[in-house]
DNA sequence: TGCCATT
């Protein structure tokens, strides 16, 4: 590849970003992910397991004690619902050579797990992929990238459910009071959704099951310092055993849902509706009301029809590559493919690339927001692709 | 009792 990511998101964050009121929020989050670069938010993120050989955190290697750990393979974590194996070997394919790649679902439903394996080739790439897609925000999901620990059954089993919680522990003071009975792999506080108060509820994954164990045995009926009330302490609910009626529900609901109701919907195509308006300065009858590619002939011709809405990317730097366009677009919803247009003889790009979105309201969404957008020098002109790729 | 962590 031509361009790190990582020198990607410098150059973002050099302030060529010229966000516009109604894409405000939407490239606010592009930049925050961009700015913050590889995230360690989470208790282990990614190379900072003490398992991983390489990490970004500069420990020294010791194959002594963990010499079966593959420095390949990889366990993406918070992956969007609606994103496919296909989606997630192309985002990581982008990086080198994929030796496998798997989608976890749910052994009933077949819905995904939110959490899947990226097996590369090289260990290089698998690195890179760790420092370039962690905490990437793909929709309304920072997805974790780490290595995959070895797959073992002592490692399965080991989340548990807190309640009782004071109100005002915070997720760090949480892990303080498990973290004397092993290694913690994710911890998190659950809050109440309008108020952003402590529900008094959280979760603590640790590394090994036995870990688990032992802190049920340490806490559970225990009050922590300072608490006036017990917490309980217990095994937490493994997410995938759900009850027959919440299957029923799963089986009900179209994969492509994402909005939670009509009305949701209805503002959401109002607000589109505004942005194309200021966007093309033309009306548009809703798409939406009629399923398939096909009610759209005039407006645009989506690059393959079943596969999704191709859109045509112009003014990339030579030295623009893939990472770049998954970054760009990933934010608006799924993408399921990106391609950076390069001259034969000097791999540099020729100026532009194709991104394909699965929906068409966040491909016009996307159109919307970043069609004028400056990166670095250039200003980007973003459209759905036509047959011919330049006008008039 | 979950921004779904072991194929």
């Amino acid at each position: 590849m031509a361009v790190r990511l990582c020198d990607v998101a410098t150059l973002l964050r050099s302030g060529s970003w010229a966000a516009e009121p109604w894409t405000g929020q939407v490239i606010a989050a592009m930049e925050t992910q961009l700015s913050n670069g590889p995230t360690c938010n989470n208790t282990t993120n990614g190379p900072s397991n003490s398992n991983t050989g390489t990490n970004n955190c500069s420990s020294p290697v010791d194959s002594n004690t963990m010499p079966e750990d593959s420095k390949t393979n990889l366990i993406v974590n918070y992956l969007p619902q609606n994103m496919t194996q296909e989606e997630l070997k192309s985002l990581f394919g982008s990086i080198g050579e994929i030796e496998s790649c798997k989608l976890v679902r749910d052994k009933i439903t077949g819905q995904s797990l939110g959490y899947g394996f990226v097996n590369y080739v090289d260990p290089k790439d698998a690195e890179k992929a760790i420092n370039t897609l962690n905490g990437l925000r793909l929709q309304t999901k920072t997805i974790k990238v780490s290595y995959a620990r070895p797959s073992s059954a002592s490692i399965r089993d080991a989340n548990l459910y807190v309640s009782g919680l004071p109100k005002t522990m915070s997720q760090k003071e949480l892990e303080q009071l498990f973290t004397q009975y092993g290694r913690i792999i994710t911890s998190r506080i659950l809050v109440d959704q309008v108020t952003g108060v402590s529900r008094g509820v959280g979760f603590i994954r640790f590394d090994k099951r036995v870990e688990a164990e032992e802190a049920i045995k340490g806490l559970n009926g225990q009050k922590p310092p300072g608490a006036t009330e017990p917490i309980t302490v217990k095994f937490a609910n493994n997410p995938s055993q759900k009850t027959n009626q919440a299957i029923l529900s799963q089986l009900y609901q179209s994969p492509n849902r994402r909005y939670p109701g009509p009305l949701h919907h209805q503002a959401q195509r109002l607000r589109l509706d505004n942005l194309l308006n200021m966007a093309y300065g033309v009306k548009r009858f809703s798409p939406m009301t009629i399923d398939g590619m096909t009610s759209l002939a005039g407006i645009n011709i989506p690059g393959h029809a079943g596969t999704g809405w191709c859109i045509f990317v112009y003014n990339l730097a030579p030295d623009a590559d893939e990472s770049i366009l998954w970054q760009m677009f990933g934010p608006f919803g799924a993408v399921t493919n990106v391609k950076v247009i390069r001259d034969f003889n000097t791999n540099k790009c020729k100026g532009f690339g194709f991104v394909t979105m699965t929906n068409y309201d966040e491909a016009a969404m996307a159109i919307a927001s970043l069609n004028g957008y400056r990166l670095g020098d250039r200003v980007l002109q973003v459209s759905f692709k036509t047959n011919k790729t330049h006008k008039a």
